[in-house]
RNA sequence: GUCCCCGUAGCUCAGGAGGAUAGAGCGCGAGAUUCCUAAUCUCGAGGUCGGAGGUUCGACUCCUCCCGGGGACGCCA
C-alpha cells in the first residue's frame, strides 16, 4: 500500500516544484480517525523551498487525490484515506491470489545464511539457545518466503577447551561410579567441570558400554575418547530438542573439521601476509586494536595451541567464500564484546564492513506465578529448554520467544501462557483462526455451501460496515508490516500484527452475526472472514505456528 | 574503572532515520451470553515517556551531563 503511495508523491513533487525528493515518510497516522497513511512531505519541501508547510501541504493535497484515495491537509501532513472501492478491490485480489498476494519478491535471490544456535554441545539446551533458535528459524523462513536464498546452519564447537572438560567431566563421573576418586582430574573438574546430571547419565551409559575397561586407559586417551563421545550423544539431544521446534538446519558445520582441513592455519597465515598479527609472550595476536577493539588478542597461545577466535576467522572466511552476499550471524547477548574483534579481522581480510549482521538475543527469565525460577549453569540446575517445551508445547514456546524485540529481555510465565483466556496472547490469535474455521464448518452443514474463494470474491462489494472496512485495512496492511519485519529483521512486528488483528476481529465477532437471512450480507461475512483467514494461516506459519482449526 | 544496552500507565512491554491529542496486553472497577466457540466482547480509572540542560518551527525520539537497572571487558568458548 505504501509503495504506490510513495510513487505517486515522488511524481508529483517533481511535476509541480522540480524537485527529487527521497527523504520523507509515510506512516500511520496517530489517530485512524485523520486518515489511512501520512506523509511529512511538506515540511521537507518548505526547508527546500522556503515556503511555509501549511500552504504547500494545501498546494499538494488538492493535486494528489485519485480514485484510490483522496488527500486532505492538516496542519503540514498530507493525509490520505483510500477508498472503499480501492480497498475492497485490493481485498477481492487477496482471495483471488491467497497467500501469494503478501509475498514479494525483495531477495531476488540472493543468497544469504543465517547461522543460530550453535551451542557448544558440552550439555542440553536452555532457555536463552531456544529463543535465538526460533528468532533465527523466522527469520530464515522470512528471507526465504521473499525471496532470498538462504541456508541455515548449526557451528558446532567440537573443538578446544570447552570440550576437553567434557571428556574430562565424564571420565570423572565414570571413575566415581566404581568408586575411585581421581585426585589428577578432582581440581580441574570441581572448577570447571560441567556438572549437570546429564553428566552422570553419560557416565552411565559409558559404563554399560565399557564396563570397567577405561579405569585403566591413558588419561588424555580416555578423555579424547569421551569427549568424542559426549559430543555426539549431545549433539542428538539437542537435535532432538530443536526437532520438537519444528526446527531444521541445512548445514552443520564443525569447528573440528576446520583444524581437520588446515582452514584455521591458512586464514592464521593470511593475516600474517597481510601485517595484522605479531608475536608477545609466546603467543601470536592480532592487531584488533587497530579496527577499534579495546585489546589486541590472541590467536596463537603459547603452547602452540589455537583459541576459538582464530578458529571462527577461518570460519567465516570459509563463509564467504561459499559465496553468501550477507551472513546473518544470531548470538547471545552476552557475546556482544566478542564482535569488534571478529569485525576487525573480517576487515584485515578484505570483507565488506555489512557483510556481517550479528543479530543479538537478550536472555530468558523463567517465570511461575510470578515467582522467577533462577538458572544456574554452575551448579546444573536449571530447566532445559527441552523441558519447557514438553510442558507448554511448541507453538506456545515460539509465540512468546516472538512477542518482544529479541534484543530487549524476555519474561516467561510457564503459569500464564497454559492458561487459556485473552492473558495468554498464543491463544487469543489461535483462538481466532478456530472460531473463523467454526463458521465455515457450520455454514456448510446449514447450508452446503463450499468455502470457495472464486465464489466469495463476487460477494466483496456487499461489506459495508466501518468495522468490516476496518478489517480489510488491517489485512492489506499486513503485507507492508512483514516486509518491514524483513527489512529490519524483527520477526515480533508479525506477532504484534496478528495481536491487532486478533483484537479487530473478536470484536467484530462479537457484533456481527455472520450466518444471517440476507445471503448476500452473509456471503460477503464468509469471504471477509475467508481473507482473515488465510492472512493469519500465513502469518502464523511464518512464525512457525500452528492454526488449529478447533480448540 | 572502561565500554555497550536499557529506563514509556500498578506490572510486562510496543512505538522511534524528529511531526499532529503518547499505544497495547495484563492487573483493577463496572457491565454483556434466547443467537456462528464467553478461550470472547463493551465501558472506565490509570502517564511531568528516569532527571536536568541543549539543538529545532516542532523532542518520548537527536546531543551533553546526572541518577537508576542490566551486560561485556580471559592465551574460555
Amino acid at each position: 500500500m505504501k509503495e504506490a503511495l510513495e510513487a505517486v508523491i515522488k511524481q508529483k513533487v517533481r511535476e509541480i516544484y522540480g524537485l527529487e525528493i527521497e527523504s520523507f515518510t509515510i506512516e500511520k497516522p496517530k489517530d485512524d480517525n485523520l486518515g489511512d497513511l501520512a506523509t511529512n512531505v511538506a515540511f521537507l519541501l518548505s526547508k527546500k523551498l522556503r515556503r511555509d508547510p501549511k500552504s504547500l501541504a494545501q498546494q499538494m493535497a488538492e493535486h494528489l487525490s485519485n480514485e484510490e484515495f483522496s488527500a486532505e491537509a492538516l496542519g503540514g501532513f498530507i493525509n490520505f484515506t483510500f477508498s472503499d472501492d480501492y480497498l475492497k478491490r485490493e481485498f477481492t485480489e487477496l482471495l483471488r491470489k491467497g497467500e501469494a498476494y503478501f509475498v514479494e519478491d525483495m531477495g531476488k535471490g540472493e543468497s544469504l545464511q543465517v547461522e543460530f544456535v550453535s551451542a557448544n554441545p558440552t550439555g542440553p539446551l536452555h532457555l536463552g539457545h531456544g529463543r535465538g533458535a526460533v528468532v533465527g528459524d523466522v527469520l530464515a523462513n522470512l528471507l526465504k518466503t521473499y525471496g532470498y536464498k538462504v541456508v541455515r546452519e548449526y557451528y558446532i564447537n567440537d573443538a578446544g577447551y570447552q570440550v576437553y572438560l567434557l571428556g574430562l567431566s565424564i571420565l570423572y563421573r565414570y571413575k566415581k561410579l566404581f568408586g575411585e576418586e581421581d585426585e589428577q582430574l578432582k581440581d580441574v573438574y570441581e572448577r570447571e567441570g560441567y556438572k549437570g546430571k546429564y553428566i552422570d547419565e553419560l557416565a552411565k551409559d559409558v559404563k554399560a558400554f565399557y564396563g570397567s575397561s577405561l579405569l585403566k586407559e591413558d588419561r588424555d586417551k580416555a578423555i579424547n575418547l569421551l569427549k568424542d563421545y559426549g559430543v555426539k550423544r549431545l549433539l542428538e539431544e539437542i537435535k532432538s530438542t530443536l526437532e520438537l521446534l519444528n526446527i531444521r538446519f541445512d548445514v552443520w558445520y564443525s569447528e573440528k573439521a576446520l583444524y581437520l582441513e588446515g582452514k584455521v592455519q591458512k586464514v592464521v597465515d593470511l593475516l600474517m601476509e597481510r601485517g595484522y598479527t605479531y608475536e608477545k609472550d609466546g603467543a601470536l595476536w592480532f592487531k584488533s586494536t587497530e579496527f577499534g577493539d579495546d585489546k589486541d588478542r590472541v590467536l596463537i597461545r603459547s603452547d602452540g595451541t589455537y583459541t576459538y577466535f582464530a578458529g571462527d576467522i577461518a570460519y567465516h572466511w570459509e563463509k564467504y567464500q561459499r559465496g553468501f552476499s550477507k551472513v546473518i550471524n544470531i548470538w547471545g547477548a552476552d557475546h556482544y564484546g566478542y564482535l569488534p574483534r571478529l569485525k576487525g579481522a573480517l576487515t584485515a581480510l578484505g570483507i565488506p564492513e555489512n557483510w556481517l549482521n550479528v543479530q543479538l538475543v537478550q536472555m530468558v527469565r523463567l517465570f511461575s506465578e510470578g515467582q522467577e525460577i533462577r538458572m544456574s549453569k554452575r551448579t546444573g540446575e536449571f530447566i532445559t529448554l527441552k523441558e519447557l517445551i514438553e510442558d507448554v508445547g511448541s507453538d506456545a514456546v515460539r509465540f512468546v520467544f516472538l512477542t518482544k524485540r529479541s534484543d530487549t529481555p524476555l519474561d516467561f510465565d510457564i503459569e500464564l501462557i497454559k492458561r487459556k483466556t485473552s492473558e495468554n496472547p498464543v491463544f487469543y490469535v489461535q483462538y481466532m483462526h478456530a472460531r473463523i474455521m467454526g463458521v465455515f464448518r457450520e455454514v456448510h452443514t446449514r447450508y452446503q455451501i463450499d468455502i470457495d474463494k472464486e465464489y466469495l470474491q463476487t460477494f466483496v462489494p456487499f461489506l459495508k460496515e466501518s468495522q468490516e472496512i476496518k478489517l480489510i485495512k488491517r489485512v492489506l496492511f499486513l503485507k507492508d508490516n512483514i516486509k518491514e519485519a524483513v527489512l529490519r529483521l524483527h520477526p515480533h512486528i508479525i506477532t504484534y500484527e496478528l495481536l491487532d488483528l486478533a483484537k479487530d476481529f473478536h470484536s467484530y465477532y462479537n457484533h456481527y452475526r455472520v450466518i444471517l437471512e440476507d445471503r448476500n450480507t452473509m456471503l460477503s461475512r464468509i469471504a471477509l472472514l475467508k481473507g482473515i483467514e488465510l492472512s493469519v494461516k500465513f502469518g502464523l506459519k511464518l512464525m512457525g505456528v500452528g492454526a488449529p482449526d478447533r480448540m
